[in-house]
RNA sequence: GUCCCCUUCGUCUAGUGGUCCAGGACACUGCCCUUUCACGGCGGUAACAGGGGUUCGAACCCCCUAGGGGACACCA
């Protein structure tokens, strides 16, 4: 048996937390059937792949004890099997089914496909667009291949009324309309695969067996199938997870719960603790026991334990958890060098006393200042903001811009941060100390500290923007309706 | 809008036709322990979404309704 996670790091990023959920459980099930659990980074994207990000989310996983085997495409001195090593094979599967006539070239526009689903859904129909929607002319196609159009490789689909069976290791038989499945593209125009080529050409050169994966690709497991058959490779067994959630219970979102590992991490979460939790997330022990490590839950792993209702990530409980972890898992020497390994290390010091130095007396000076370096969620209220001038609603639209901004930064450190934030004050025309005042307090959580763009750089992207989450809370918060217009406000922002 | 998935205390869940007027955990709460706080101990409040079947018997099986979620991209 061989199982994989599909690992697609983020923008920014971020390690996401539903990630290593996902790994958890394809970890698990092999583990408990003596078989390989292997992981697959996506790169297809250049816009959410880079070095960094990729390494994040492999840094989580190992941070969390999730260790993977070196699967036949794995390993070797570029480590995990990455997409962009071998994007070539993809344009040649496609070709392959173009060439068996089950996929075919589409010069078809954007503005083409807008202008088609927009006519089927007026018509009552779906939206997914099936290969005799999309065709041309031969002599259109001719004209837009001699002038170079961008041309994309799209798979066939089945027309005609009826449904796609599905088997689900946990929902069993799921029937699926091919009304709602469009002519998928496979290859994009740069030449890039989709998730769904790479996804089943990846699976079956890797051997994969069983396929664990989010309850949100249900959908397109038809698309999946269709390609196994026509390419006359085994299917493997599909299990779809339920989705974490959000306290409103939405799919698990940053916009409302902190969902980087490296929040949790940041936060002093205990890896052991993190994964424990998510384990308990959708799954139970057969004794009900709550709190277990991963080689407990693998001894009894039964993936047909696995409740089907989305469970919403509770992070009080996750809180409860790690203090059982902290009191009676670990004893005073452990628990002093898990202090030491997280936060009260020479390295971290060292980072923090060039701002502490200069306004230090007596080295119990020390600690007040760096207080809120190691802190968690800050004790702010309304009054802590007293000494902003301006609306409220203003210094909260700031806050909000500067997490927007702060969110899409892909390179954290002083200079960039600082960068960023005297752009939007320009933008925004205010001086830049006081659209930094308020970002200052969320911070740091005074008026009196160090330089909030290094302060910002020691904690972190993850607690940075929390902190800034917070803050907002704090002053109130933002109104589904308010946050359109601050949404549309923004938008202009950066354009004009 | 269309299709799919899901539905036990506020939350995480146990439960796969009788042992369930539904058990555990978090949170909340009462008492005890304690110089304080926390930890810990003992209690309490609180749920089978609704309606129809099937069955001697239904949280569990079937149907309908409602609610929630997801998907409908040259994102994964």
């Amino acid at each position: 048996m061989t199982v994989r996670t599909r690992v697609a790091p983020s923008p920014t990023g971020d390690p996401h937390v539903g990630t290593a959920y996902i790994a958890l459980f394809n970890y698990c099930f092999a583990r408990a059937h003596g078989g390989q659990f292997l992981l697959r980074i996506e790169d297809t994207d250049q816009a959410r792949s880079t070095p960094e990000s990729e390494q994040a989310i492999l840094d989580s996983l190992r941070w969390l004890g999730l260790e993977w085997d070196e699967g036949p495409d794995v390993g070797g001195e570029h480590g995990p099997y990455r997409q962009s090593e071998r994007m070539d094979i993809y344009g040649q599967y496609a070709q392959q089914l173009v060439e068996a006539g089950k996929a075919f070239v589409c010069y078809r526009t954007e503005a083409e496909l807008n202008e088609l689903r927009d006519a089927r859904r007026a018509a009552g129909n779906g939206t997914a667009l099936k290969p005799s929607d999309l065709s041309l002319s031969e002599a259109e196609v001719d004209k837009r291949r001699e002038a170079g159009d961008a041309y994309v490789i799209r798979m066939l689909v089945p027309e005609e009324e009826g449904s796609c069976a599905v088997e689900d290791m946990l929902r069993g038989t799921i029937e699926l309309d091919w009304s709602m499945v469009d002519a998928q593209i496979l290859l994009k125009s740069d030449g890039m695969p989709t998730y769904h080529l790479a996804n089943v050409v990846d699976d079956h050169l890797m051997g994969i067996t069983h396929v664990l994966r989010g309850e949100e690709w249900i959908n397109s497991a038809p698309k999946h199938k269709l390609l196994y058959e026509y390419f006359g490779w085994d299917m493997p067994q599909l299990c779809h997870l339920p989705l974490l959630r959000n306290p409103d219970k939405s799919k698990l979102s940053k916009r409302k719960n902190p969902t980087s590992i490296l929040y949790y991490q940041r936060m002093g979460y205990l890896p052991e603790a993190l994964l424990n939790y998510l384990g308990r997330m959708g799954w139970s022990m057969p004794d009900e026991r709550e709190k277990f490590c991963l080689a407990d839950m693998v001894e009894h792993f039964d993936i047909q334990r696995v409740s089907l209702g989305g469970p919403i990530f509770d992070v009080e409980k996750l809180s409860w958890l790690n203090g059982t972890w902290i009191r009676e898992e670990l004893d005073e020497p452990q628990l002093a060098q898990r202090l030491i390994d997280w936060a009260y290390n020479r390295e971290n010091l060292m980072q923090i006393l060039p701002h502490a130095r200069k306004r230090m007396e007596t080295l119990s000076d020390f600690a007040p200042l760096a207080n809120f370096l190691v802190s968690g969620t800050l004790p702010l209220t309304e009054e802590s903001f007293a000494s902003i001038s301006g609306e409220p609603a203003d210094t909260v639209r700031n806050l909000q811009f500067a997490l927007w901004r702060l969110e899409a930064l892909r390179h954290w450190t002083r200079d960039t941060v600082w960068d960023e934030m005297k752009a939007l004050a320009g933008e925004l025309e205010v001086k830049v100390k006081d659209f930094l005042a308020p970002l200052f307090i969320a911070i740091s959580g005074s008026t009196a500290s160090f330089s909030v763009v290094d302060s910002m750089e020691m904690l972190g992207p993850d607690m940075s923007r929390a902190r800034i989450r917070h803050a907002i809370e704090i002053l109130g918060g933002v109104s589904k309706k308010r946050l359109k217009q601050l949404e549309k406000d923004y938008r202009a922002l950066s354009e004009g």
